[in-house]
RNA sequence: GGGUUGGUAGCUCAACGGCAGAGCAGUGGCCUUUUAAGCCAUAGGUUGUGGGUUCGAAUCCCUCCCAACCCA
């Protein structure tokens, strides 16, 4: 190399050439890999007497080069390999130029493996085939990327430095594919309603807009999935669930990202007490078979036991108990008001009654619910999609489970009454008739059988099962302003 | 939207008004069981951006950009 080395992308490119140069291809398209790193382990393992050869590939993460050997550390989808590579193993015309790999060149290698005086299983090389140069540099191998703006940007790098970032999507990913073994094993079916909506409806969020052209007029993305899946139970499809991205066009936040994922699942033929039993066996579920554990840790050390009996309480005892007031509901809003002031949150003077009252729950005691905690019976007016409770209408036959001081998943007895569900829909739209979703009226006209329905955050319960601290560390690609601050003010 | 903190070499971090440094990574050597390998040598900077104060600014002040945390 010449007066160019301290650049390290011209330092490779140089090597790229050269390599060319050479006739060989540094991007070589054919590449075995007969065993993953793991199962390479488990093999030898399983029968260290018998050489067997295999084939592994992956990236360089570590290059510790000894004169006419090094050992080398691959790292691949399921961990980490260590190859020894040497000249006796190679020969020495292929081993002279080994030695000019880089840490983060991608490899295919081919050889029996040993276990190291280290006692580590090691793959000795006998071939090697160069199928990716890397042209930049690795971030550090001791420290990794910490600058969460470089981790967020550039999650390929965080994913190939941080193994604890590599792990919690890998979590991630079992999570998701034991929720719906769980609920294909009783019978549901997975289906997909549509993401552009001319009324986002089953939730009151502020929706994004987009315009489509083939059809000359605006769309808004969903902001839940609840009224198609509804229509799908009308359909006669009667345990259903949709996992998918829905979008809010609200803030950010360590628990907000603007498009998020939700399931949302549907049983007809049963009710919110159905949806209870259901979440606590898929939690348990999850427990087992993800975690190998009930007990998770928050970042702060703090456990949270998710086996054992949850706890329930109704949500006018919770607001009676936080308010240490028992006559609470009877106070007018200034009351209230006044007595929010004392309990130290601030609420704005202008909201109706129950929505002070609901401030009170979302301050005061949604944050104190750590361990699982289902609260029941809601006031009517928070949501227009639940079935009435027979013994007191002013609530619900609901549920919101809590834990960790979050909302994970709300579930209800599922409004199926047209007129009901029309009235308590014109109540929400007010004078904005044309915002009410009519055709959903409709499939209700047609008749919808009763149902137990439930949505959970999937980041959210993300948070809680990898122990991570935002819920940009549960998603891969968080939303982030364009570099350069692109956009409108 | 408000407040706080931060942005320095590829990465992780020092320097906090007086010559911009270290470790790892890189480059050139030595080294056939290492694993944050080791040893010797060596290169690498428009200190996020634009302005201001000053004899002198990474450092103090202001604008803007980006991010994190807290609050709304």
């Amino acid at each position: 190399m010449n007066e160019t080395t301290h650049d390290v992308t011209a330092v490779r490119q140089a090597k790229l050439a050269a390599l060319r140069s050479e006739g060989q291809d540094p991007f070589s398209a054919h590449c075995e890999q007969s065993h993953s790193s793991q199962e390479a382990k488990h093999v030898f393992e399983q029968d260290p007497e018998t050489l067997l050869t295999v084939s592994v590939a992956g990236r360089i993460t570590a290059f510790r080069l000894m004169g006419k050997a090094a050992f080398i550390n691959i790292l691949d989808r399921d961990g980490t390999l260590q190859a020894y590579v040497s000249a006796d193993g190679l020969g020495q015309e292929a081993y002279a130029t080994f030695k000019k790999l880089d840490i983060g060149d991608i490899l295919g290698l081919t050889g029996t493996l040993f276990k190291t005086q280290a006692g580590e299983i090691t793959l000795k090389a006998q071939a090697y085939t160069l199928v990716a140069k890397s042209l930049r540099q690795l971030p550090e191998k001791w420290h990794g990327l910490s600058d969460s703006e470089h981790i967020y940007r550039q999650r390929y790098l965080d994913l190939i430095v941080n193994q604890d970032s590599r792990k919690r999507f890998q979590l991630r990913s079992r999570i998701l594919q034991e929720i719906r073994r769980f609920l294909w094993d009783r019978s549901f079916t997975e289906v997909e309603g549509p993401v552009f909506q001319s009324i986002p409806g089953g939730a009151a969020a502020r929706p994004f807009e987009t315009h489509m052209h083939a059809l000359n007029c605006n769309f808004y993305l969903r902001i839940s999935l609840e009224l198609y899946l509804k229509r799908m139970l009308v359909g006669g499809f009667d345990r259903v669930f949709e996992m998918g991205r829905v979008f809010r066009n609200e803030g950010l936040s360590r628990r907000h990202n603007p498009e998020f994922t939700m399931i949302e699942l549907y049983q007809a033929y049963t009710d919110y007490r159905g949806m209870m039993r259901l979440v606590y066996d898929l939690l348990q579920h999850l427990c087992t078979q993800v975690l190998g554990s009930t007990q998770v840790h928050r970042p702060d050390g703090l456990a949270i036991e998710l086996g054992g009996t949850w706890r329930e309480i109704s949500y006018k005892q919770a607001i009676l108990e936080a308010t240490a007031d028992s006559q609470w509901f009877s106070r007018s809003p200034q009351e209230k008001l006044e007595a929010c002031k004392k309990l130290g949150i601030q609420v704005d003077p202008k909201l109706q009654d129950h929505e002070i009252t609901h401030n009170v729950f979302e301050k005061c005691i949604e944050p104190t619910l750590i361990q699982p905690t289902f609260v029941t019976h809601i006031p009517k007016e928070l949501c227009p999609l639940a079935k009435l409770n027979p013994q007191d209408p002013s609530v619900l036959d609901v549920f919101e489970l809590c834990i960790n001081g979050q909302e994970i998943a709300p579930a209800y007895s599922e409004q199926n009454d047209p007129f009901i569900q029309k009235t308590m829909f014109a109540a929400q739209v007010g004078e904005d008739i044309q915002n009410m979703d009519q055709d959903f009226i409709t499939a209700l006209e047609y008749g919808m059988p009763p149902a137990g329905g439930m949505g959970i955050g999937i980041d959210r319960l993300c948070i809680l099962l990898t122990g991570a601290a935002n819920i940009r560390d549960v998603i891969l690609f968080p939303s982030l302003r364009p570099v350069g601050g692109g956009g409108e003010s």
